[in-house]
DNA sequence: AGCGAGCCGTAC
DNA sequence: GACGTACGGCTCGCTG
């Protein structure tokens, strides 16, 4: 009987909307988890195959795949109803691995959820060859297409015949790898570049001959993995926390089917501020006059120590900014190296992954649901930056006002937790001390306080009232007696007490402190005792996990994912960073059965702890209503202190969002 | 020319 | 062991 079915498909490419599966593949799996049939067929000519497996994916619960998440959307792209997809269960063998594997094991940079990597580490199975033959392939269709090109080019007459070899190879990777960088420069090519594409598309794996000859390959490694894995998986308890990946996966990829609209003008228009700019700022060698590009550390490192008489330990923003006063090139490659991260990664970046969507630009991610030891999800739209860039013209770059309301929504919501790892952290103390602590607990509810009138006062002293804790202020007390609000520079003391409090909360001890405040040691030393006093909590939880990891082979995190480590160091992070994505993972589908059956709503993105929307032009009074439904969905409680979501909204663009009042 | 390590800068 | 988790772009050196 069949149980399971094993999915794969062999692409044009990897976007998840432009991009089409030419070859399907699967294999069925029975009780006993044994492979009982590998079939692959063409969806688009194999009309018999197609209708066969169409039926499988209506009767079959249970789709398994190395990320299954991309071949759902080639389904998509291929004509198969989304209704297929929405409840059925998920097993993703890369997640799977993050499950299984000993989690010390993962934190070495050499483990890779890669299912080629997966299979050589765990099923002795080396496919390097086959795939590197369709690399080899596909390299060589490529530079075919590229001469093509360029000779299209020269026939036009619009090539430069009298450049040297070295340049015309330049030019040309820049005209057809690297066009969204380059592309001013070559304006009179721009035309016909595309003229000539669209007669002549770029090769895809489609095009390489021996692809149908591997692709089954994947199904095998993909059920080696399965099965190899299933058994211990359940054995181990972390079957639930399977369930909620996979509940998940849905959600995920309606939100990436979504997209991001794009305001291409402002982009375009950015790009040319950011271009002007950056021509007529340059890093020269005053002794040799040469030019010294930003991404050249080894040599901007010489000259910063040349300029400054001082050795150096890097030439980053921080060395920069230690020796600016005497190296005048460390000043110009402060302001350069700002504009060339918006240039390269953010403008080049989102032009390479725009598609027009009807009359819209839209740039559409994939959220990697293995690709964190934690549980986090992790993709590329988690680091658009959030202040913009102010250049020397007074132009102010901001990427965030990029991305705009689509069009037929009128709303982007954000539903942001407040302090979430925080709060977290505080629910760890907690199980540990069988109390929370209490300064983290009163930083966010009036815990043990008695209730008078409509006000609340401490229990151990009944003339006070309780106001929230301010943490950072707390630490900074503790590390600086004497100092408090009415000292003169009170800011700049409560703002290390705040810089310690992140740091400390991630593992940091006095040595990272004295390096990032840049203060001595003593100093570096006082505020980590100060954060210790301030939270004996937090102090007896990092106690409790470093006797944990010797007491048991593993420990759960507040959602019972299973960690096997034996480091201190990082469960102590991970089970709050943890605890944190696994909550995420659970309100994703909780708050996309509630948006399900409303379909003004949308999801747009989530960031780790805040899940975005879009929603229609839909009456007030129902707006109201339904936001405040979703904010007590994803709010979650917990012994002394409760998760809460922030709303915030806006009508234009991300970067204008206000609070929901 | 392709690839990987290392550096840098951004997010939570 | 000692500041956690990521992603993307660039340069440089190695390889064939």
């Amino acid at each position: 009987m069949v149980k399971y079915i094993i999915i794969d498909t062999e692409t044009t490419g990897l976007n998840i909307i432009n991009d089409k599966p030419f070859l399907i593949q699967y294999g069925l799996v029975d009780e006993n988890l044994q492979l009982t049939q590998t079939t692959l067929f063409d969806p688009t000519t194999d009309i018999k195959e197609r209708q066969y497996f169409e039926n499988l994916l209506q009767i079959i619960p249970t789709i398994v795949g190395h990320n299954i998440k991309f071949d759902i959307h080639m389904l998509i792209n291929a004509g198969f109803k989304q209704s297929y997809f929405v409840d059925k269960n998920y097993i993703d063998t890369a997640v799977m691995a993050r499950l299984v594997v000993n989690h010390d094991e993962q934190a070495d940079k050499t483990f890779l959820v890669g299912l080629k990597k997966l299979a050589v580490r765990y099923l002795g199975i080396n496919s390097a060859d086959e795939e590197h033959k369709l690399k080899v392939e596909l390299s060589h269709l490529n530079s075919v297409h590229k001469q093509k090109m360029k000779d299209h080019f020269i026939a036009k007459g619009l090539w430069n015949m009298s450049l040297s070899r070295t340049e015309e190879t330049k030019e040309i990777n820049q005209i057809y790898n690297s066009w969204n960088k380059y592309y001013h420069l070559y304006a009179h090519l721009a035309k016909e570049r595309g003229l000539f594409l669209k007669a002549n598309p770029a090769p895809t794996y489609a095009d390489v001959s021996n692809v149908r000859a591997y692709a089954l390959t994947d199904i095998k490694l993909t059920h080696g993995l399965f099965k190899l894995w299933y058994q211990k998986l359940v054995s181990i308890r972390q079957d639930d926390t399977l369930k909620r990946v996979s509940a998940a996966v849905w959600p995920l990829i309606i939100m990436e089917r979504k997209g991001m609209s794009v305001d291409l003008k402002r982009v375009l228009d950015d790009r040319n501020k950011l271009l002007a700019e950056l021509a007529v700022c340059k890093i020269i060698d005053p002794r040799n006059g040469e030019e010294i590009k930003i991404g050249q550390h080894a040599k901007l490192k010489e000259l910063y120590e040349y300029e400054s008489g001082m050795s150096l330990i890097g030439a980053d923003k921080h060395v920069r900014n230690e020796i600016q006063h005497l190296s005048a090139s460390a000043k110009i490659a402060d302001y350069i190296s700002n504009m060339n991260k918006y240039m390269t990664t953010y403008i080049t970046g989102i032009l390479n992954k725009m598609v027009p969507v009807g009359n819209e630009f839209k740039v559409f991610t994939d959220y990697n649901l293995a690709g964190t030891i934690t549980g986090r999800l992790s993709g590329d739209f988690q680091q658009f930056p959030k202040e913009p860039l102010e250049l020397k013209t007074g132009d102010k770059i901001n990427i965030r006002s990029w991305f705009i309301v689509p069009n037929n929504d009128k709303y982007m919501f954000y539903f942001d937790y407040s302090q979430l790892e925080l709060r977290l952290q505080c629910e760890w103390t907690n199980i540990v001390c069988g109390e929370p602590d209490l300064n983290m607990a009163r930083a966010f509810s009036p815990y043990k306080c008695m209730k008078i009138g409509d006000k609340f006062y401490l229990e151990e002293d009944l003339n006070t009232e309780w106001k929230p804790v301010d943490l950072h202020g707390l630490t900074t007390k503790h590390a600086f007696p004497g100092i408090d609000e009415t000292h003169p520079d009170w800011d700049h003391y409560r703002k290390l007490g705040k810089m310690t409090n992140f740091a400390v909360n991630y593992g940091a001890s006095a040595p990272k402190i004295q390096e990032a405040l840049k203060v001595d040691y003593d100093t570096a030393l006082a505020l980590v005792n100060g954060y210790k006093k301030a939270f004996p909590g937090v102090v007896a939880f990092k106690k409790w996990v470093g006797n944990r990891v010797w007491s048991a082979d593993h420990i759960p995190n507040l959602f019972f994912r299973r960690y096997y480590s034996r480091n201190r160091h990082q469960l102590q992070n991970w089970l709050v960073q943890g605890s944190g994505a696994d909550l995420l993972l659970l309100k994703l589908r909780e708050v996309f059965n509630y948006i399900r059956n409303r379909p003004h709503w949308n999801f747009l993105i989530t960031v780790h702890d805040e899940i975005g929307f879009t929603c229609t032009d839909i009456p007030e009074a129902q707006l109201r209503q339904e936001v405040n439904e979703i904010k007590e969905l994803m709010s979650y409680s917990m012994s002394a202190v409760d998760v809460l979501a922030d709303v915030e909204y806006t009508t234009t663009t991300w970067a204008d969002k206000e609070s929901w009042k």
